[in-house]
DNA sequence: AATGAAATGAGAGCGCG
DNA sequence: CGCGCTCTCATTTCATT
């Protein structure tokens, strides 16, 4: 089951908060308050219904892959065979319970599923599509993409126009 | 230029810390203290050095896109023509440059980049594939795959074996 | 109904042993 | 590294519009 999010609409305030709040979360009120022309209270405020209704989903430390050993970031398009609810949904669960997959999306197009994996070497991930891709009989075929380089990383998201 | 990463050895007790931040860098220091038995002063200094020297190189908010009016995620493989580096170069600044695009990598394989895109709605995104692709006489070709579902979605990264 | 000002309490950030 | 302190900040209360 997914998260219930009240999507109400966001005013201008909030919308500023936020894009503050993607940079460092770590911010004080005060100084969010400052910036939006607010009192920190009502920044407190503000915040604390979002987190209530779903729109700020949590908040995390990034944390460099290469400093704790998982250096090798990976992209993977699979193809499944059988498309029928069940068996998306059990490809959904067996992609998304793997430590090493950080993202998993079902997307249209060429390929069913996107995964994107952080590993600590190749050989990790050889064994990772041991058990995920050639261990799962509903994979029909994967395509897998190193990364040189992560020119951009992020979730945020535009939250002003 | 990219950040220096003094990349040391990190103990047991960081990569715990680690792990507890990237759920939730609120967690305070006397409660982080207790689960990984070590008193909040030395949690502190500990993520203290870890901020400094790159390990812990953000902390923010992850804000649900549909909340914001950005309901569509979007996966394009891009594919360019010439491969010198300072075409590579100027290419990954456009890419990166553009604020729908939340994540941008240069990769090995049947693609030369992949990036994730999150726009409000398909008419966006096509009006981005015109300034960002068919604008770029060095993309020779790109592929697009819509997100139905954001099955995982993160940036933390296995800090324990 | 939401805000701002003031009071309270918890937590971060120090130096100390 | 742990213990104490100080001080900032988050949080609540209350009056106001």
């Amino acid at each position: 089951m997914r998260k219930p999010v009240r999507a109400q609409q966001l005013d201008a305030f909030d919308r500023k908060i936020l894009a503050i709040l993607q940079r460092d979360n770590n911010t004080s009120q005060r100084t969010i308050g400052e910036r939006v022309n607010l009192s920190a209270p009502a920044v407190q405020r503000r915040i604390k219904r979002m987190t209530e209704d779903g729109v700020i989903q949590a908040n995390v430390a990034v944390v460099d892959p290469t400093a704790v050993g998982q250096s090798v970031t990976i992209f993977a398009e699979v193809e499944v065979i059988s498309e029928t609810a069940e068996q998306i949904e059990a490809a959904k669960r067996a992609f998304a319970s793997a430590p090493e997959v950080q993202q998993c999306y079902y997307v249209t197009g060429e390929a069913d599923f996107i995964l994107v994996i952080v590993v600590p070497a190749m050989t990790d991930y050889e064994a990772l599509t041991r058990r995920l891709f050639f261990g799962n009989n509903n994979v029909r075929r994967f395509r897998t993409f190193v990364a040189m380089d992560r020119v951009k990383v992020g979730l945020s998201v535009t939250t002003e126009s």
